[in-house]
DNA sequence: TAGGTATTTAGTTATTTACTTAAAAATTAA
DNA sequence: TTAATTTTTAAGTAAATAACTAAATACCTA
């Protein structure tokens, strides 16, 4: 669980695919245009994402519109105050 | 930087040798213990942990310890809030 | 229905990754 | 110095990953 999460971070497109719903949910399609790199490549890495459950599709007409999901990301901050500190925010 | 980190992050073993030294500072050796994998295997592990500066080595005589390097992980965590919400704790 | 757009799936290939064993390097101690 | 111990480096291999093109699927509209 936490090893898809984390091994669907660990490539550069997909993190730059999560910066960009940072802003605002957008259309497999519109996500694409943002990267010199075919539609099919920035769909397998949708789908990796969509795994590991960080992101979420929604179907509209011929659309896919994709959206953050950020329970995980709570999950990602969780892992990490283990190491940081024990407890406490 | 933070691709280093994830990549690290990535690799389950990596991930338990993280967890084995949010106990204690452990030898290479030690390390190698917890594990049903070659010596050199845990070697190169720790070299990439020690890539994105997730571990500090420290050679004594004949050993080498490892520690966790915590503030790398507070990186992680600035970065994981980015997502979740806007600032606050 | 036929044609057009959006997206995913399938199949292929080049690169990267994680492991192995063997050898090297560094330290300790007889 | 020689031998033993700890760790890393080097070289090789099998599996996973990330990219591509071509084809399939799904939906919309004329």
């Amino acid at each position: 669980m936490m090893n898809d999460v984390f091994k669907a971070l660990s490539d550069p497109t997909r993190r730059k695919i999560l910066d960009l719903l940072k802003e605002k949910d957008l259309t497999a399609g519109e996500i694409s245009e943002h990267f010199n790199m075919s539609k099919p490549s920035i769909s397998q890495h949708l789908k990796v994402l969509k795994g590991a459950q960080l992101v979420v599709d929604e179907k509209k007409g011929q659309y896919v519109f994709y959206s953050l999901n950020t329970t995980v990301f709570q999950d990602i901050i969780n892992w990490a105050f283990e190491f940081y500190g024990k407890g406490g925010c």
